[in-house]
DNA sequence: CCCTAGATTTACT
DNA sequence: GTAAATCTAGGGC
């Protein structure tokens, strides 16, 4: 497990050194896991983008709370996302989104829940692993700095390139290069 | 490859 | 009412 320290800094900062690490998922028995290569870093007051700036609400409220939590938000009417809250101390608000990973061990279970065969597709993108690794409303404030069905440990060394980027699927702060990529496959 | 529409909860105007 | 930290199926090029 990452200690709680781990995620008691800067987002963005977080959000880097995330990369290479491992997501440990345990459904029904068999253990599901896979190694973090896209997050995202939202943080309060200073980023419009982010779920946190305006205030705190029912929905956003473990943002502001401990690190090292599951954030698990609903959106479009279809699709949960996986956040986990890092921020520095002294920040009110903050959290890493997990948008991608590179499937380890567990794959048969992924795609079956994502009904989807070909491994590009399974697990690249925010809502697509949520649905592999069966994320929901559930682990919602989850401490993943302790061992249960769903926590994070150390994973590959990290790769030299680290990838940044505007994020996606936002309309405001396009200018903060906040998404963080690595490539560990080889047609990337 | 590109584009478009539709799935429908939550939060804010 | 409308937009949102998204994805999929379907059609055109």
């Amino acid at each position: 497990m990452l200690p709680r320290e781990f995620y008691s800094k800067d987002t963005v900062n977080v959000a880097k050194d995330l990369l290479g690490k491992r997501i440990i998922r345990k459904i029904r028995g068999v253990e599901l896991s896979g190694i973090i290569t896209e997050t995202e870093a939202y943080k309060h007051k200073d980023d419009p983008a982010s779920h946190a700036f305006t205030k705190i609400t029912e929905r956003n409220k473990v943002m502001f709370g401990e690190v090292g939590i599951a954030y698990v938000y609903f959106t479009y009417g279809m699709h949960y996302c996986f956040n986990i809250v890092a921020k520095h101390p002294k920040t009110a608000a903050g959290a890493v989104l997990i948008r991608g990973i590179e499937p380890e061990r567990g794959i048969e279970m992924m795609q079956k829940n994502r009904k989807r065969i070909t491994l590009e597709n399974l697990t690249d993108g925010p809502a697509k692993l949520a649905q592999a690794l069966e994320i929901t409303k559930k682990q919602y404030g989850l401490d993943l700095t302790k061992k249960s069905d769903l926590y994070i440990t150390e994973g590959i060394e990290k790769p030299k390139g680290i990838d940044a980027a505007s994020r996606i699927g936002i309309r405001d702060a396009k200018d903060k290069l906040w998404n963080f990529k690595i490539k560990i496959r080889k047609e990337g």
